[in-house]
RNA sequence: GAACUGAACCGGACGGUCGCGCGGUAUCACGCCGAAAGGUAUUACCGUGAGGAAAGUCCGUGCUUCGCAGGGCAGGAUAACUGAUAACGUCAGCCGAGGGUGACCUUAGGGAAAGUGCAACAGAAAAUUACCGCCAUUUAUGGUAAGGAUGAAAACGCGAGGUAAGAGCUCACGACACGCCACGGUAACGUGGGGUGGGUGUAAACCCUAUCCGAAGCAACACCGUAUACGAGAUUUUAUUUGCCCGAUAAGGCUUCGCCGUCUCGUGGGUGGCACGCAUUAUUGCGGAGCGUUCUGGCGACAGGACGCAAAGAUAGAUGACCGUCUAUUACAGAACACGGCUUACAGGUUCAGUUCACAU
RNA sequence: CUGCCCGUGGCACAGCCGGAUAGCGCGUCAGACUCCGACUCUGAAGGUCGAAGGUUCGAAUCCUUUCGGGCAGG
């Protein structure tokens, strides 16, 4: 499943004044429903509700290769749990890297977002 | 064996399971549409996919647009010599100066008699100096710079002659600077001989001399454009406009379960530049500061020839995650138009050449 | 991509066309004043002038390189 990124800069400002949070060790976890959801629906030719995702490392957790690290292992996180679980669709996830994060492995931010899923309310039903 | 000096190179590897960007293929079989050509989605397979510094952006080029008859001023950069190069402030060789026992290293290294400025404190005096001192006449002037003290720096060192006292004032030796001659070297310059001279330092102070420099930058620039690209819906019962109805508006054509066009809506500006280029008969040819191997010339930077290869091109930004083995997350660190350098950062490791000391022969 | 500016005690600043003790305010510490505190007065401590190298007799100041921070334009 490919990933939408979040481009526009208003879409984050909203994530963080109004989407509900989780925070983790490592991560930060914002969610909001998508309000163009279904007009993207209507663009995919799959014709299914997409999530989109911004990923947020900031310029003091190091130079670009290690925020280049940080982000492809939240992407490798978000992916192993998608494996595993399936996510209600149609809304913003915005992933915030902290300082943690440079030393952290793909495994535990797995773990991590699966708790964060799990307390935002986002699982809609167990794969397995 | 120890302590060093210089140069070059590597910058994790292999296997397994998932995953990403780009390019290609999909002939047979597989989704949708179509008569077909083909289109489109997904998937599969194949190929390929960050660095020695990709960094800093300190120089120099290509490229693009603008400007431009020619010349000058201003401004900026560079500074021994010879060469290399597309060019350079880079590189090579060499000279001078400085450092090291040595291998070797460092060096913005033109001009201070073109002019201006500055030289704190101390000191008499910091550039045509005279406080103490010495000498003469004489109690005020003149001569002088040997000796004294200061300072980073005080008018070349030392000896002799000379003198009222002294002084490169004169001479010998030596140091320095600038011409001349001989020899060596392409040259800077070196060695030797002989001549002349005595007015400190600072030009990374202003400045002078010589040489070079049009400006801006890929967010350059070119093309397409409000109906353009993509997607969805409609085109007979629909859509839009409106709170609702009436009404109004729309484009139909064809090979008619559709295609093209059109209308409406949605999301975004998009494509090239840009990843070898150009031409082309689709196989090659030509070109390019490209890469590798090798040969030739050169002390070297480098140049020439032959053969082979030419394969990152993203656009919220692709190279990763996990497991196993190898001492092993183990350093510094991410292309953003491209190239030649410089500078800076760097775990660990490899190779070559050489020096000094000690020991043995 | 291009251009520019700033790093000086704990904080905010001055000094920057060279000259020897690097200065001011706030803050800190000590003492005085007060029954105690505040205010006030007196005194003191506290500086690799962001880093390295160079020019110079001498560098916070000039030059080069470098690190960090900030601003502007397309």
């Amino acid at each position: 499943m490919k990933h939408i990124a979040i481009k526009e800069n208003h879409l984050y400002s909203k994530a963080y004044a109004k989407g509900q949070k989780f925070v983790t060790k490592n991560v930060v976890v914002y969610i909001l429903k998508d309000l163009r959801s279904e007009k993207l629906m209507i663009a995919n030719p799959m014709k299914e509700y997409v999530n989109r995702i911004g990923l947020t490392v900031s310029k003091k957790l190091g130079g670009a290769v290690v925020r280049n690290r940080v982000k492809r292992i939240l992407r490798e996180g978000l992916r192993q749990t998608e494996k595993d679980f399936n996510l209600k669709k149609g809304y913003l996830i915005v992933l915030v890297a902290r300082s943690g994060a440079t030393d952290a492995g793909s495994d535990q931010i797995k773990r991590e977002l699966t708790r964060a899923f799990h307390s935002l309310n986002m699982i809609e039903n167990n794969k397995q």
